[in-house]
DNA sequence: TTTTATGCAAAACTTTTGCAGCTGA
DNA sequence: TCAGCTGCAAAAGTTTTGCATAAAA
């Protein structure tokens, strides 16, 4: 995963702060502050990854869901899985997105891209005339390991 | 959504107990009965709807949750998302499977299906030598509803 | 008989909310 | 100014766990 450059960011940043004013919205300094450390960050986080380092800087973490689920309103945000316990935020429209092939033994994630499924959602949202913001794929399989391990000794399959 | 014919569900379920007993697990009235709720329900649940229909039954939330997991273990389910708070489950490999277009602003989901989004995800999975079990796919974006909406009332966004 | 599963109730988390005070436009 | 934000603390909701008992193999 990439960092994004200084001027994207920036860029970026301006452009969220137009969406939020579209939408009526206050630009506060709580806001701008969630902004920016997802914009720091990388592209999918744990809320919790975030309260932490958003305390630091006097930002509650009521606040932060707030946050983030009037940034999800917007189409900035969006909530994924990744098969896990609890939820993660993920940029949306943000160019260089990749998807995620989980082993629903070990949970080891592998990122791919596929520039086929980014044309084929296009189409299928221009179809249902959504305005695209972003899509969540996870293709949920068996890792070869855990395949290998499954073969080894059919019992202890948790410690992969 | 069709609902499976009797002996597609029996097939199914008997394929389910031999996928647990491959796994040293013991074929209980408890993990019967949650195996053919799900066989006999909807294609996705919440949880809560399990726990409510089973619980009538006898099985306690805390066994759903329990036997959800192994399920998900050995590949019969799969927790997806869908936009909303509570975590839903999803049959694996039953065939028949769909895709949702959603919308972040409403909710509103829409089912799809595209047979060159589970062509693609079986080249990605054979690539990866995953062994693939399933996916999901959520194309996020503002629907046709509330996209006339935004126009004709920038701010009363909430009641789509 | 032995091992594994279950129910119960409590604990651990995660997310939302009411409200009084604060802040941005 | 003053509608809209925020933090706090409490509530609500979801998921997991320890343990005594029950059920499967």
């Amino acid at each position: 995963m990439i960092a994004m450059g200084r001027g994207k960011k920036e860029e970026k940043f301006a452009k969220v702060c137009s969406l939020l004013r579209e939408h009526g919205v206050r630009i506060t300094n709580v806001r701008k502050a969630v902004v920016k450390e997802l914009l720091n960050g990388k592209q999918h986080r744990h809320v919790e990854e975030l309260c932490r380092k958003l305390a630091s800087k006097g930002v509650s973490r009521a606040s932060v869901y707030r946050t983030l689920s009037l940034l999800e309103h917007v189409g900035f945000v969006s909530k994924v899985l990744y098969g896990e316990r609890h939820s993660h935020f993920e940029f949306l429209s943000i160019g260089e997105h990749h998807d995620h092939l989980i082993c629903i033994r070990c949970g080891r994630i592998v990122e791919f891209k596929s520039s086929q499924i980014e044309r084929l959602q296009k189409e299928i949202a221009k179809k249902h005339s959504f305005e695209l913001k972003g899509h969540v794929l996870e293709i949920r399989g068996i890792c070869p390991q855990c395949k290998r391990l499954n073969k080894e000794q059919e019992k202890t399959v948790k410690d992969c």
